[in-house]
DNA sequence: CAAGAATTATGAACCC
DNA sequence: GGGTTCATAATTCTTG
């Protein structure tokens, strides 16, 4: 069980509410959230983008495809690699 | 149909390539890949912290239940709850 | 709030535990589970296939990966497709 | 499928292609293949239930989280919720 | 058992 | 606004 954190502390900073590592969690807790705010806004950021796009009569659904395709790129080349691995040791050279 | 910025373009700096206002898309498309270049920096980073966590010794799927919880409003946790207690009850569990 | 199995009972039959229509859910839930036992059974015999593999000398990795590749395939073809149209259209053909 | 150039037979029985047993290869797949497909039949059906049950009234994503608790050992069950328990108490939530 | 891939589930967006 | 598809998150499984 992961209670390293709920049965170890001894210290009394450290050691709050139930035996758990209370501050550090409350710590942790913070900045997780408080990235997953910026996460947010740069989401929001995107979709207004998108929407910019669209008023200027962009078709966004295609838009959104050309963006996949771009981030897939890379990954098809190393894929195609990797197929000619496989092939290679299918041949056993 | 969505294609005005493919058909309505006329002035020389929008530099149209089989009609379409290239310059303007590629602009757009820019600006949507540098925020999601940001977004998955923070997704990196969130990842690290949920490492951080675990070594200290926490329980990361709880955590993210904890994280879930507290995003959800008071009252659709406690609704999710009841039911959640509801069907336990109707299967004796 | 979604509830009608819970609030909508009537009959001695199914309106059981804390006025839920328990006989209905526990047949749902004995459905679900059968079924996902015998997926995890499926699952298993897969296993057993490529350890009988793999004893047979086959590189059970690129096993994979050539089963990946082949269910790939189809979907790759159409995603062609789609990057044709995607191209058509900004050229505004 | 693009293993044309490994598959091209000419002995019969062994069936080597450049030292790949092609045909153990052949069946090896052949029956992964069968059994994937069985798997993607019964996920199906557990969806159509799912479907089901929501329009009976049930709320599926509690439906599935009373599956999932189902599936854990029961102490299991206990020493998460106790966990979650210990982390709000930390948090005072 | 830790890292990474692959599957599955949840959440968001779009159309009707 | 409801339902369906699409994108992201999360868990599970595999491999080193």
């Amino acid at each position: 069980m992961a209670l390293d954190a709920v049965a170890t502390s001894a210290s009394p900073e450290t050691d709050k509410v139930g035996g758990v590592a209370a501050d550090r969690l409350r710590g942790l807790i913070d900045r997780i959230e408080r990235l997953e705010e910026e996460r947010k806004a740069l989401a929001s950021d995107i979709k207004d983008i998108y929407a910019e796009a669209k008023s200027a009569g962009f078709d966004v659904k295609v838009l959104r495809q050309l963006i996949r395709i771009r981030k897939q790129e890379p990954a098809e080349v190393e894929e195609q690699e990797t197929l000619l691995d496989v092939y290679r040791r299918a041949l056993g050279m």
